[in-house]
DNA sequence: CGACGGGACGC
DNA sequence: CGACGGGACGC
């Protein structure tokens, strides 16, 4: 095992911040195997594998120091669900908590996505924007304004959809705008429960080759920026995750709820992931079910996805409308809060093996999956579900996951 | 589930 | 004189 230098010393192991990773691996994995796995991605410092006191076999987890935060993302990015040494379980990368952090709860991404900026009071949301997507894919941008006078404070938070961009902007961007990042919003209460998010600019990028599943008519891009506080709901969800997944993944687990009409994986100009997709669904029962199910669920284990409602660029705008369209989401989330009418009638799993069950591929008959509203409802299990993808044959996947 | 070592600078 | 340094979201 290798030791951390001298000037590597415990009261480095935070410095700079989030620059150093909680590797879970199985206890096979060797140091090795872990320095070869994670140097790809910036400069590795140490590599500590945590070995039992007494028997001095490795206990399976080990921490990876790397010189810039924004390595140490990118590396849990796209380590997280790796297999490192053939025959191993899928490693779990999660940033470290800090040394003197008494806590051991996993740093979430939504936690390492957000970041709080000084700006001129001139600059607009869509300055902001402008200056700051150079960086990242950017959820949304957000202007501090005074609430009766809409005059900006001069401060600002950005959303990317990665840990890596937003540590890529705190470290590049210009010193004046003092950025850091974000306390999450609300530290006590449910911080999963986040509502809506923005997005507006190039998720037009649909070459159709690549898009074998997106709808024909589908339309695309022009998302307009929303508020993500304003708690709207609509029929498209942005999901952004950590993990390679394939647009056939995407597709089959936001098809298990019933009204899914589009899917597509974003893609930069070289056809390369983005980390993010966009689903949108029939109804805003189903997309409401599929962001309440599907936030936070792991995917690949450990891997824990994010998805918030986009807009769809439908008509909002008229009060009633809006509460229309608050009533019916009310009305699902008290559905799925309560366990809905009849949580006794839960649907009987397709194949069993303990606790485990098969969810295949194409499952969109109502017989078999009924939306949200009726009696029998799939239910995903939320935290410490493993999920385990395989490929089956040509184009299907199946999924084992604890279900009850 | 899966959270924190071994070893000794240089006055 | 004249502008540094500061910093938080309607639950």
């Amino acid at each position: 095992m290798e030791e951390y230098p001298a000037k590597q010393a415990p009261e480095n192991l935070d410095d700079p911040p989030n620059s150093r990773l909680f590797v879970v691996t199985s206890r096979a994995v060797t140091e090795d195997a872990l320095r070869d796995g994670f140097s790809v991605f910036g400069e590795v410092q140490g590599v500590w594998v945590v070995k039992d006191k007494q028997t001095k076999e490795s206990k399976g987890i080990c921490y990876v120091k790397f010189a810039k935060s924004s390595q140490a993302c990118l590396a849990m990015e796209e380590m997280h669900g790796k297999v490192l040494s053939e025959g191993t379980k899928p490693v779990k990368v999660f940033i470290a908590q800090s040394r003197s952090s008494t806590r051991h709860r996993d740093v979430e991404d939504e936690e390492l996505t957000r970041i709080f900026v000084m700006i001129p009071k001139t600059f607009s949301e869509e300055d902001l924007k402008d200056t700051f997507k150079e960086y990242g894919d950017i959820e949304y941008c957000v202007i501090i304004k005074n609430k009766f006078t809409g005059e900006s404070k001069g401060l600002g938070y950005v959303r990317y959809y990665k840990p890596s961009q937003a540590a890529i902007a705190i470290e590049n961007c210009d010193k004046t705008y003092r950025a850091i990042l974000a306390e999450p919003r609300t530290k006590a209460t449910a911080p999963e429960d986040y509502s809506g998010g923005a997005s507006r600019g190039d998720y037009a990028g649909g070459n159709d080759a690549m898009n074998q599943y997106a709808a024909p008519m589908a339309d695309q891009g022009n998302y307009q920026a929303m508020d993500y506080r304003s708690g709207d709901f609509t029929r498209c969800l942005m999901m952004s995750t950590r993990a390679a997944l394939t647009q056939e993944q995407i597709f089959a687990l936001f098809d298990l709820i019933p009204g899914m009409e589009y899917c597509e994986l974003q893609r930069d100009a070289y056809g390369m992931s983005k980390g993010h997709a966009l689903i949108r669904y029939s109804n805003l029962g189903s997309a409401v079910y599929a962001k309440e199910k599907l936030n936070g669920f792991e995917f690949p284990p450990g891997n824990r996805l994010v998805v918030n409602f986009v807009d769809d660029g439908e008509d909002r705008s008229s009060p009633v409308g809006r509460m229309a369209m608050q009533f019916v989401a009310t009305q699902m989330m008290s559905s799925v809060w309560n366990g809905g009418p009849s949580t006794s009638q839960v649907m009987k799993p397709p194949v069993s093996a303990g606790n485990q069950c098969l969810i295949y591929k194409r499952v969109s008959d109502p017989e078999l999956f009924p939306p949200p509203h009726c009696s029998t409802r799939l239910t995903l299990k939320k935290t410490p579900l493993k999920a385990f993808f395989s490929p089956i044959k040509e184009n299907t996947y199946s999924c084992f996951s604890n279900i009850y």
